[in-house]
DNA sequence: ACAATAGTGTCTCTCAGACAGTATCGT
DNA sequence: ACGATACTGTCTGAGAGACACTATTGT
């Protein structure tokens, strides 16, 4: 009845108009060299969210970074690590565009890779990580439509324009630019309009909002 | 670095028109004689879920229940058991009006209480417990939305009137009996008509339906 | 006959999607 | 001037809510 108790984080951010999720090289057996997602062991006294945190700075080697942290799900089965009886407490990330990471301390190599690249070959992942992904992904797809999650995918100001793009390349659909900005807009508390403007993709300036305290959307932004 | 794992439940079910959660008094400390969520340690070669199930069959002293088992969330944080660092898996479990279960073997007591008694006093349950009803409760109200979960607190074959009812007592108000039955018949997957009729609550004798093949509902149940 | 519940039809209002049209920048 | 992007207005069709109306039972 001794388990080993460890968190594996899922973390996404978009990068070249792609959804990446960031993984590590195993340096060490099992599944040496294959990827895997970054994580490791809960520490005596420290709790879950706080473990997701610390292996969070470490992977990515940033200390405060505006990412957005949730519980996702737990993984279990006797025999999903061979050394002994694990179980892994996944977290969910998400974060504007974030830099390359550094190699942490026992990974050969940490690197964002597009999860269209990664799903499709669970086999490629260590562990059950390909289900973890998987789980993420879906979590994520669904949490665009009702929560304000895909602001956690800009930075502290951005565009409707931008917006949009993270529903486009996380959906991997197309939406309509006039009716997303009514819609967005228009959905209270989830944007707060600021009185500058930007220039930056081009064409007529554009306003510059930050996210609103709203937890819902209500309605939904469609898929 | 080694931890105890434990499974934690919150069973669901609908009695005297109110939503009911399965309850344990303690017989032993910490908490002594505090209510308490339903659970135990995992065993060795046990998956979670399956610990879940093994539970969940002691504790309602029924084996094949029709009950539907999903993962809640999961609570570590140090210190919430005062004897050993322990994490808890929730897992939510809904099902028809179940029998008054038998006291499980190291319980005093177990009964159905409706949580709208112990949501309310959070102080009454023991360790972080309340927490953990209250996520599954908000939990199992935004799952009736949009997910056909509504059907697991009901009969093999059911009314469209007893289905309303659940939603009724989950969501604690009054729907439209008459838009209620268009919605739900009109939502693809969701409900198989049979050929059989009741008039278990009188009146006009009502078509029995089953559930059907839906995993999610579109468009949703509006609260 | 009457009460009670089941189920259908209809109206209205709102909202989503389609898309025309206008505004304001860089070049 | 022209291309590009931002934003607004308008039309239409689908769906939600309100509620009248009909159907079929038990008493």
């Amino acid at each position: 009845m001794a388990f080993g108790v460890t968190v594996d984080l899922v973390v996404f951010t978009i990068r070249d108009d792609r959804l990446c999720a960031l993984f590590v090289r195993r340096g060490i057996p099992p599944h040496r060299d294959r990827w895997a997602l970054p994580g490791g062991f809960v520490l005596e006294e420290e709790g879950l969210l706080d473990a997701a945190r610390r292996e969070l700075a470490d992977e990515t080697g940033l200390d405060d970074l505006p990412i957005h942290l949730e519980q996702l799900a737990t993984y279990g089965d006797p025999g999903r690590d061979p050394r002994m009886r694990v179980v892994s407490v996944a977290y969910l990330a998400f974060g504007p565009e974030l830099p390359e990471p550094e190699a942490g301390t026992d990974a050969a190599e940490a690197r964002w890779r597009p999860v269209d690249e990664m799903a499709p070959h669970p086999d490629q992942l260590a562990f059950d990580h390909a289900q973890i992904l998987s789980d993420g992904l879906e979590r994520a797809r669904a949490k665009l439509e009702y929560s304000p999650l895909a602001t956690a995918f800009c930075a502290e100001e951005f565009t409707v324009a931008e917006l949009r793009h993270v529903y486009e390349v996380v959906w991997g659909i197309e939406l309509d630019p006039r009716n997303f900005h009514r819609k967005v807009t228009g959905s209270p508390g989830f944007l707060v309009p600021t009185d500058r403007r930007t220039t930056r993709n081009g064409g007529r300036p554009a306003l510059l909002y930050r996210r609103g305290d709203a937890t819902v959307l209500n309605p939904p932004i469609a898929r």
